[in-house]
RNA sequence: UCCUCUGUAGCUCAGCGGUAGAGCGGGUGGCUGUUAACCACUAGGUCGUUGGUUCGAAUCCAACCGGAGGAGCCA
């Protein structure tokens, strides 16, 4: 007999004679007649009910020493349930138990810390709410996937180990070989020259979609900035789209587009694992993500954000002044206070945005954009890249860097040019605005943060 | 890199200068349908580490190690 997914089984519009059903033991509640166990296999949130009788064959070897933690395969019958609290049970009529918990089995039923669970990172998945998580980000990654595949984008894999620096993105760790516990560097490169773990997969983007015209990255990407916050991981995945012919406001509909439709799928996808997060982490998620599939998303410039937060009589603890980075708590007066929804804002000036963006017809801002989102920030950045070989030339200048190093970036802009325009989005990002989850490192599954790389 | 908080049983925590506690989880027994089941009994701890103050330290002090939150940087 197959297995039968616990997901399919309660979804059952009539009872079946027999059915097998394997997972890891949640909970079990003995009496002097029978035992309730609840199973989860982590084919959805709930767990499925098995009555087994203290008569059945094997009672008091398989199913007496189970306990919560300890995996299971149990054959038997599918009938409505008598108690509250579920539609379909299990009449068990045979219980293998495949594995024991042994009793310091540390996932209990009870609520535990968050940072305990990070301790344990390869039993957390067992738990209602990584469960939910993990079914969540894969729903998402595939969502990415298609919407990006309905609309003939093209997907490239870029490289994870490159020579070159996507400028303004962030510290980068170097690659090098060992031998034996002594690490090579300087003479001995294995490539030739010193090579990097990506930090973005743009600059290659950019030259497929000067090719190929609509194409899209999704992969992981490195950062070695010592950045302790909730947001922060020094791994993390990028999904980044690169589209040639296309200007600062086709870029801004598309992402604006995108965040729609990962929203409004991830609704009705995972409605029961939203449902948990709604309840339990992070109460109004429900609504305001309906909101945000059905609301028009702001969009203001730079300029107009700073004098509209000038003008907000708020006090913040660092001052906006034009030719500033936006900070944090402004970021978050304009998406939680002002607008109270997405907000994008573009035309940045040019001295805090990096030498790739293109130059505006005023000689101050550049075509660059960022998309934030209430309770995260920013969620997606992107500009329209510098299509003109002389001005390209000029920024790269101005941001000292050598052309040389750029070259093949630079080939782009000699043979047939065109207008292209991307984005980065920051898949945790993501996940943590659709889930509610705080923090960064409870929506990937092994993080990797300053200090720690455990796993 | 800066600022702040924190470390006691498998887990969540109380104890804050005088013999180490509770709930949950585990074990044993009980209970005719339970839903974070319930009732009784029971095992379980070098109080992060090292040093100091004290007649006496989980408790006060210092350093170190681990964890977290915020800022900056960014996705």
């Amino acid at each position: 007999m197959t297995r039968t997914p616990v997901a399919e089984i309660l979804k059952s519009e009539s009872a079946a004679e027999t059915a097998l059903v394997q997972g890891w033991v949640r909970t079990k509640r003995d009496s002097k007649a029978f035992s309730f166990i609840e199973i989860n296999d982590g084919s959805c949130l709930s767990n499925l009910q098995i009555v087994a009788d203290a008569t059945l064959d094997g009672y008091d070897e398989s199913v007496l020493p189970l306990t919560t933690g300890a995996s299971v395969s149990i054959e038997g019958k599918i009938i409505p349930s008598q108690g509250k609290g579920q539609q379909w049970e299990m009449q068990a009529t045979s219980v293998t138990m495949l594995g024991e918990a042994e009793s310091d089995f540390p996932l209990q039923k009870k609520g535990h810390s968050m940072e305990f669970l990070r301790s344990i990172a390869h039993l957390r998945p067992r738990s209602n709410l990584f469960g939910a998580v993990f079914r969540v980000r894969s729903r998402m990654a595939y969502s990415i996937h298609r919407f990006f595949q309905e609309r003939g984008f093209l997907y490239v894999h870029t490289p994870i180990i490159t020579g070159s620096d996507c400028e303004g993105a962030g510290e980068m760790f170097r690659v090098v070989t060992t031998a034996g516990e002594e690490i090579k560097l300087g003479d001995d490169e294995f490539f030739g020259d010193p090579t990097y773990l990506t930090v973005s997969g743009q600059l290659e983007g950019e030259t497929f979609a000067c090719a190929l015209s609509n194409i899209y990255t999704f992969g992981p990407t490195f950062r070695a900035e010592n950045s302790h916050t909730s947001r922060h991981a020094s791994e993390f995945w990028m999904i980044e789209p690169e589209i040639a012919f296309c200007d600062l406001n086709q870029d801004m509909d598309l992402a604006e587009e995108m965040l729609k439709f990962l929203v409004s799928d991830v609704l009705e996808s995972c409605a029961e694992d939203l449902q948990f997060f709604d309840r339990f982490i992070d109460k109004g998620l429900i609504e305001r993500l309906e909101w945000v599939r059905d609301r028009k998303f702001e969009r203001v410039s730079y300029t107009e954000a700073v004098e509209l937060l000038q003008k907000s009589g708020q006090t913040f603890e660092y001052p906006v002044e034009y030719g500033a980075n936006l900070q944090s708590e402004h970021e978050r007066y304009l998406t939680e206070t002002h607008f109270q929804c997405p907000t994008t804002v573009y035309n940045y000036p040019k001295e805090i945005k990096p030498f790739y963006m293109r130059r505006n017809d005023d000689g101050k801002t550049v075509a660059a954009m960022d998309l934030l989102v209430p309770g995260i920030g920013e969620i997606v950045g992107g500009s329209q890249r510098e299509e003109r070989l002389t001005i390209l030339r000029e920024n790269m200048k101005e941001h000292d860097l050598q052309e040389d190093d750029y070259w093949w970036y630079v080939d782009l802009r000699r043979y047939g040019s065109v207008p292209h325009a991307g984005f980065g989005l920051g898949f945790e990002r993501l996940l943590m605005f659709v889930t509610g989850v705080a923090n960064i490192r409870d929506v990937i599954p092994f993080p990797r943060t300053p200090g720690s790389a455990d796993f």
